[in-house]
Formats: structure tokens, C-alpha cells, sequence
DNA sequence: ACCTTTATGTACGCTAGCGCACCGGCACAG
DNA sequence: CTGTGCCGGTGCGCTAGCGTACATAAAGGT
């Protein structure tokens, strides 16, 4: 179970491992595994990238920094998505940052070889607009989420969205990085985490979070979690053809 | 200085003005001139969509429904971009409305036609993708000023938004329709519009806005509209471009 | 073993915005 | 010119979440 034991392959990623044969022998020499540190910085805002991230065991949130210094964040990728979209979309850079939210792995292209597979249009450019369209997805949601919802049920959202993106049912994260996430005080995720902890949902102790009961977070969430998911699901090879690809 | 007597032209779209030559003759056949009515839903939650729009002198808010009816807008679009990304994008379909938020006229476009184009590759693509980038910016300051800022400071951002996308400096817009685009209560609108217009910024009576004074309205907006509006402009032809290339 | 740092718990007054209820007035249809 | 919607203005009690301040407690270094 140590995740240091199981190194992470490209596959481990869905975008990955779903690309076609020809382009993924394309790239897959230049990929490069890269450690992806709690709090480190993958890119900054407005600035140049030189690198998209594809995290295989790791949670890159999108983050938004206002000039008095809150944040909120606006999306968050894991092993079935990339990070840098800039990059294809043509704007190369975005207003917002992007943090490893969840230490682990990763594998790194070099933005031009990825521009370069992508110009060729074809099956892996359908591919990077798609999961771009899912991410989309997932910003308007927040968008949404963040205007209608109680901070306990978007607590629910947020713990689920990352447990989707994660092996295990644990996360190393203070309520403090949570509440910079949500955008709210520490102290509204302590009484709402709290509230989980009392009703037997969650468990947790200095940065560590253990969800004891999935099934009961699913029904405390706002619909906005399944929103997403669904069109994650819509939009994105499932595992299983994934895996297929993978065998063939 | 009426809004009937100048009959819109293609042009007035700025995506339109921005296309390349071969490009916009292959498309310019196809385009068809439509009315967009105050309130008129451009396509609907989840459904195919037939046709793109592209705005010329109306506006279309992306808007998101809850389950319990509430509403929130997560964009908006006028004549400097397009309705129904999610037909290049690959999905088809979104979980969002459209909804015309300012009537006034568009160009509207088989799907099928600009699939073909945008698969083409090339400067069509790359202009409609940089677009999509900036609605994604718009989308994530959404998300960010619905978490942190003030109804007072939305509106402004709100109403400079609409602005920027309207020849004049009037719209026509209830406080009741502006609750629903914000995710607020109408009184709270009566509220903050009360504030503007007392202090001389905005009037308006039964259904339609003046703004008096712009310059102050952006000193009161939050940094979001400036960091949309600064997206939108690096990302796209700049009016004046586009204009060299209607003549051309 | 001690001390520092970091994570979490708690309390309290404050405010923005909500939900609700009701009123007045303009505007257009009959 | 009179009804009847629609639009906007106002008031009031309520609650979620904020800002602030401080308390406890585990982790970890020396």
C-alpha cells in the first residue's frame, strides 16, 4: 500500500493512456516523471509555461490569488486530466496559479512537443478539448457552487472531487489549505469538518483526512458534485477502455 | 442612432471580423442573420445544439440552473464572441442555458459547417480556441468574485461587462432579471442600484439602465472586470485589427 | 524532557445578504 | 381613463459566515 512502493507509469494517467498508439509513442520519450511536492508551484499566474504536468498519484488545484491576498480555487486536475490547457489553447499563459494540493507524481512534457501532437489535430486533439471541456464544466460549477451552497456541503464536493482523484481514502491536508481552497475562514471548515467527524463521515487529525463513509458524503453533497462527475464521465474515456487501450 | 435602422452585418462580430480570408468566405454563405429576443433561450441544458451564434448587437448570458430553480450566470457573451463552444470542443452538449440577456440581432451557423472549418486546423481554430480561453478566464472571475466580493461591486462588474459588449450606454434590464444573472435577491439589487444611482453613476427607470458616469463605475468595479477585460483583449483581435482586415 | 511550531477547537460580536411581506407607482390594454 | 400587471422601494427578523482573539494539544526538533 506505500505509495512509494508502486511507482507510478504514464498509464497511470487516463489522458495518457488514452491517447492513440501513434501520437503516445510520439510523446511518451519525451515524458519525464517529476516529483509533484505539497505547496510547490507548477506555474504562476500570467506566466509563461514551459512544461504541461500530467499528475498520475498527485492533485493539482487551479487557484485564483485576488490582489488583497484571498484566494479561491477554480478547478482542480488529477490523473485523469493535465495542467497547462494554456498551452494548446493558444493564450500560453492564464490570470490564475496552479498548486500541488496532493503530493505525488507526475509526468512532464515540454509544452512545444505537446503543441506539436496537438497541430496535427486527429484523435489526441479531440482528446485535450474534451477533458478541456470537462474542466470547463468544473468551473462553472464552482462558479455556481460558490454563490448557492452552504460551506459544508461544498466541504462534501470538495472532499469527494479529490477523493475521485486519489488511490486511498485519506488526504494529507489542513483545514487551513482547505479553507484557502474554498475560499472561506479555517475556523467555517473546523465546524463543518467537524460536523462530518460527529455524524461518523470523516475522520481526522492534523492533516490527515480519513473518509470513513463515502456512501453518506455522497448524500450530504449538492448535486454540483455529480454535475461534474457525470460530465467527466460523459466526456473522458472510462477506465476500462482506457486500460484496453492500454493491453492492445 | 436607433438599433433598427443600422442592420447588423457579419462584420460586427468580431470573431467574424477576425476570420481569415478563405475561412470566412467558405463560412459567410452559410452564415444566416436571426433576431435574438429579450429572454429567448439560445439552447438549453444538455441539449444538441444545431447551430453556434454569434452575436452582433445582442447579448447572451450563460447561465447556470439549479435543481431548486436557482439561477447563476457564469458568462456572457456579445459581439466579440460566440454561442456554443461545446460543438469544437467535442461534447456537444453542456449543463448550462444560453439565454439572450440583451435582445438585438446575430449570425447563426450550421454546426456541422464550423466543425468542418475547425477541423481544419489552422487561424479559425487557433481564433476560436484563444476565445474559448478567455471565456474560461471569465468563468474562473466569476467564480472568485461570487466568493469575495460584494453584490455592489458585481453589479458594477456586471453592468461594465454588459457595456462593453452594447453600443449605447443604456440597457434594457429589470432588477428582477439582474438578481437571477448575479445569483441574488432582487432587493438586493434595488440595493446596490440605489447606492449607484444616488451617487449619480447610474439611473434608470422600469426596465432600463443608463449609466451616467463609466469612469467611476470602474473605480468602484472589482479587479475582476479588469482582469477579464485585459484577457479578452490579449487573447483577441483588437477591434482595430479586425476593422484592417473588413477592409482589406 | 523541554520548547517551538503547527493544527485544531471555541467563543463573541458583527455584517451582508436572505426570506418574506407589503406598498406605491408607472404603463399599457381594454 | 381605469383596471391590472409589472417594476421598484422599503422594512424586519434571521442566519451564515466573517474578523478577531485566545485556548489546547499533538509533532517534532534540540
Amino acid at each position: 500500500m506505500g505509495k512509494a512502493a508502486t511507482a507510478a507509469s504514464p498509464k497511470d494517467n487516463r489522458l495518457l493512456a488514452a491517447m492513440p498508439r501513434p501520437e503516445y509513442q510520439q510523446i511518451v520519450r519525451s515524458l519525464e516523471r517529476v516529483p509533484m511536492l505539497l505547496g510547490q508551484s507548477v506555474y504562476e499566474s500570467g506566466e509563461a509555461q514551459g512544461f504541461v504536468y500530467f499528475p498520475t498519484t498527485s492533485i493539482v488545484s487551479l487557484l485564483y490569488v485576488l490582489a488583497d491576498g484571498a484566494t479561491a480555487e477554480i478547478a482542480v486536475a488529477g490523473h485523469e486530466g493535465l495542467v497547462g490547457i494554456a498551452l494548446f489553447m493558444g493564450g500560453e499563459t492564464t490570470p490564475s496559479r496552479a498548486v500541488v494540493q496532493s503530493a505525488g507524481e507526475g509526468y512532464r512534457l515540454r509544452a512545444s512537443t505537446l503543441k506539436k501532437e496537438f497541430e496535427r489535430g486527429g484523435a489526441l486533439q479531440h482528446l485535450l478539448l474534451r477533458y478541456t471541456q470537462a474542466l470547463i464544466t468544473q468551473m462553472a460549477q464552482t462558479a455556481v457552487c460558490n454563490r448557492h451552497h452552504a460551506l459544508e456541503q461544498q466541504l462534501c464536493r470538495w472532499l469527494l472531487l479529490s477523493l475521485d482523484r486519489l488511490p486511498a481514502n485519506e488526504l494529507v491536508m489542513t483545514q487551513e489549505l482547505i479553507a484557502n481552497m474554498l475560499g472561506v475562514r479555517r475556523e467555517g471548515v473546523t465546524e463543518a469538518a467537524g460536523h462530518l467527524q460527529g455524524a461518523g463521515l470523516i475522520e481526522y487529525s492534523r492533516g490527515r483526512i480519513t473518509v470513513l463513509d463515502r456512501k453518506r458524503l455522497e448524500k450530504r453533497v449538492c448535486e454540483c458534485y455529480s454535475v461534474v462527475k457525470n460530465e467527466y464521465d460523459r466526456l473522458l474515456p472510462a477506465r476500462a477502455s482506457a486500460a484496453a487501450a492500454q493491453t492492445a
